[in-house]
DNA sequence: ATTGTATTTCTATTATGTAGAAAAAATAAA
DNA sequence: TTTATTTTTTCTACATAATAGAAATACAAT
């Protein structure tokens, strides 16, 4: 990989954005919601933990287990939190799109060529 | 996936770009060296390959031997050139990233919270 | 023919993206 | 006080993406 233990996959770059998002309100079905509202994208919620288990391991989010004594039914929530790490790496992976991105504006890049 | 046949990973894209900075010069060698000029990425030429194979496959790309009669040594080169589609998808893409970004700046997600 | 050079292709491995079923753990109802 | 319902997490399995490095091509020069 780019540099094991420090890549950014596409899927995990929006994960943490979304729970970026929903601040102290980040567990597992929010952010697949956060994730459908914004753009669409409809994942399974097995995806989504997948994933959030994966950002943890790297260092990149903390999670600690939610009230003790919650007023409904259901398993205890697991919220999540970006640490520095995961965002200086996610803005490392933002800048380095925009780089990529410099001088190609989204009508730019349609503009001639033998294929458009 | 997210959509078989249309998924565009984190690397595809960084591909995709340097391939469309590079015009009518995008080869293996070239779109290696421009992504590690511009966002200091060395990747290996194999990743650089099989990338390009699966873009191609995805109907992202669209590739072409060079000139039959190069005066240098050296196996012909192999251009590539997106298609619209790959146009298309990338453009998605970076709208995508723009919604989940917004509204955080490069600075803003790291003012306060717990781990901040 | 042999050597050198530039480039691509092949092979293999690890990491990421993804879904779906199963398990937990709490409340509500019987 | 067992059984059902709800909400959420955890487990399991598989497809696809990211990556390196060696091997193969194919041409030019000696």
């Amino acid at each position: 990989m780019a540099n094991k233990e420090t890549y950014l996959g596409e899927f995990e770059q929006i994960v943490l954005l979304a729970l970026i998002h929903l601040k102290e309100n980040a567990y597992g079905m929010t952010i697949r919601m956060e994730i459908n509202e914004r753009i669409g994208r409809d994942v399974s919620i097995g995806a989504v933990y997948t994933t959030l288990e994966r950002l943890e391991k790297k260092g990149f989010i903390v999670s600690k287990l939610g009230e003790a004594t919650p007023q409904r039914g259901g398993k205890a929530k697991r919220y999540f939190q970006i640490t520095p790490t995961g965002k200086s790496k996610l803005n490392e992976a933002r800048k380095n799109f925009e780089i990529m991105w410099q001088g190609l504006g989204p009508e730019l890049i349609r503009a001639g060529g033998m294929y458009a």
